[in-house]
RNA sequence: GCGCCUGUAGCUCAGCUGGACAGAGCAACGGACUUCUAAUCCGUAGGUUGCAGGUUCGAGUCCUGCCAGGCGCGCCA
């Protein structure tokens, strides 16, 4: 609909110069607005005001030139105003809304999908914890993040990819099967002393004692720095399987799982950092090999191989990032926790050191998360190990609950997550909201079912009888729904869905508590089960973007 | 010291990427269940958008400088 009245408006500017009426050759973008006050109509442009300073004409002028030239072939416009200053206020026929019922009833599940994508290929990499503890609340919210915003691009037409990047190179590696290997040597009776920087958690004896369990006394018998290796991916790969359980249990799949020793094993970053040098981009200095980042923004280069010959973590990096490249994606989406804010320059440098635009890697930093009880702080130290788990949290609120708590923010705000309230089955808890809306509504279709009530096919209902105010205002809200999703894609930010389902169930709660969808007026019945059929498709389908479930009964 | 994020009602947050009089929810107070689920609804009250300037027809939104909170600034990963 919205597109359909741009075009107008287009077209009459168009039509204005045409006749000499007005001189802009070149129109500035035009945005079509839903006005906050009802009374300044359904839509509402302000390019008479932007366009007054070009014309030399005052915006009420303008605004009134370009009414006089609109042609409503299809006779969509109610009424057209010029308010205020010069803002030209659209008024539209009742019939405009009905036509959303149509589109839902013919669409279905597909309605509020978009086009924007084009098909193009998107890899959304997230989480991407190291595998040396089990994901805490503050990785839950990257993992929310992230598959939500994979199944909004998803629904806007892009190919996307979701992957999880596996960190098992380097020193914390090495920490790692130190910290199981001493645990392990203590479970079999010697002593040890357990230092510091070793990872605290009980986890850690777990682990320990199922390499007993199926390795017995093995890796007392090889040289202590080979057991340790080994130890260390033994701890990694049964850290990892938990991660993917605790993600099973938060409903997050991936695509795929990278893991950085095989970008070692396949040689790729050596091709990687050969590559850029031919480029001329790689330099040594104070024996150690550069990349020249700083051509390319960022406040310094940085080192790809130290002057011992250890690669570092960020020429992994460059590494994988050209594998992405190499795998076909066209954009490249990176959902980092914002303590890594600081390696964002390099990273877009990087891309751009390939030869890429800087817009093909787009990073979405989540602020971090404060666990919190009845509005205190929850202690969560990955070092002292009394952390709180995201399977922790999962199980004490549950799936849909987490889900909609760590989505309801933009990612870029910090979140307090309160347990107690996210557990609470009140108002004060959104997910029940929405939640209960949905339930509602399959209510009234089993009383529907009960009475023998039968919806007709749709062009036998005549719509006209939804003329209550409040019908059209969840009808309005109705055809608003893809252009919600089409904005979160865009930017990038998932919490506006579950505002709009807040509005939404709002309006339906409002409504449902004003009037009886079901009554003895057997077409008005019908329209209105159309209604809110509609209703609940769209909160059906809304929730499954955000991977919340809508239960028929609550 | 430098950089990034945040600052909006008592609390938690929106504000459609510059629009009309700044909006919700919670908490507070007062009401609504013989009718499709009261996990709901209706009403009342609540504001110098951190502060000071600037840009323009118009600023919560953009720019500059302060203030406060968070997070970063390794040849660590």
């Amino acid at each position: 609909m919205k597109k359909a009245l741009t075009e107008l408006i287009s077209d009459s500017i168009r039509r204005c110069v045409d006749k000499g009426l007005l001189r802009s050759r070149e129109t500035p973008p035009l945005i079509l607005e839903s006005p906050k006050e009802k009374y300044h109509g359904d839509y509402a442009t302000n390019i008479a005001l932007v366009m007054t300073a070009r014309e030399g004409k005052p915006p009420r002028e303008v605004a009134r030139i370009i009414v006089s030239q609109l042609e409503d072939e299809d006779g969509v416009i109610e009424k057209m105003e010029i308010g205020g200053p010069g803002f030209i206020n659209f008024y539209l026929k009742e019939k405009v809304w009905y036509s959303v019922l149509e589109e839902i009833g013919r669409k279905g599940e597909d309605f509020g999908k978009g086009k924007i994508g084009e098909g193009r290929r998107v890899q959304v990499e997230f989480i991407s914890a190291n595998p040396t503890g089990p994901l805490h609340v503050g990785h839950g919210r990257g993992a929310a993040i992230g598959d939500a915003l994979a199944r909004i691009l998803e629904a806007c037409d892009y190919r996307v990819f979701k992957e999880y990047y596996i960190n098992d190179v380097g020193s914390q590696m090495n920490i790692l099967g130190q910290s199981v290997f001493l645990r392990y040597l203590h479970a079999l009776g010697k002593e040890v002393e357990f230092p510091d920087y070793c990872y605290q958690g009980d986890y850690i004896a777990e682990i320990a004692e199922k390499a007993i369990n199926e390795r017995g006394e093995e890796y007392l018998h090889y040289p202590q720095e080979e057991s340790i290796q080994s130890i260390a991916s033994f701890g990694a790969n049964d850290i990892l399987r938990g991660i993917q359980g605790d993600l099973d249990q938060f409903g997050v799949h991936f695509d795929g799982w990278f893991s950085e020793k095989e970008l070692y094993r396949e040689e790729k970053v050596p091709r990687a950092i050969e590559d850029l040098k031919k480029k001329g981009l790689v330099y040594e200095k104070d024996g150690a090999l550069w990349l020249k980042t700083s051509h390319y923004g960022d406040e310094k280069d940085r080192v790809l191989v130290k002057a011992n010959g250890e690669t570092t973590y960020f020429a992994s990096d460059v590494a994988y990032h050209k594998d992405k490249l190499d795998r076909g994606f066209e954009v490249l989406i990176n959902i980092w926790g914002a303590d890594h804010h600081g390696y964002v320059p390099r990273m877009k440098a990087t891309l751009m050191a390939m030869g890429k635009d800087e817009a093909v890697l787009k990073i979405v930093l989540v602020q971090l998360v404060s666990l919190m009880r009845d509005g205190k702080p929850v202690a969560m130290s990955t070092r002292a190990g009394e952390f709180t788990t995201l399977r922790n949290v999962v199980e004490e609120v549950g799936r849909d609950a987490a889900r909609f708590f760590f989505l309801m923010r933009r990612p870029d705000s910090q979140l307090d997550f309160d347990l107690e309230l996210a557990k609470r089955q009140s108002a004060e808890n959104p997910v029940y909201y929405v939640q209960y809306a949905h339930a509602r509504i399959c209510s009234i279709f089993r009383e529907a079912l009960n009475k023998g009530i039968v919806l007709p096919r749709f062009k036998d209902i005549d719509l006209h009888l939804l003329n209550l105010p409040e019908e059209l205002d969840l009808l309005k809200h109705l055809t608003a729904y893809p252009e919600v999703v089409e904005a979160s894609a865009i930017t990038l930010e998932p919490h506006r869905i579950p505002f709009y389902l807040m509005e939404l169930s709002s309006l339906f709660h409002s409504y449902y508590n004003k009037y009886r969808v079901i009554s003895s007026e057997v077409e008005l019945t019908q329209a209105r089960l159309l209604l809110v059929g509609a209703i609940k498709g769209i909160i059906k389908s809304a929730l499954d973007v955000l991977g919340i479930s809508a239960p028929e009964k609550m």
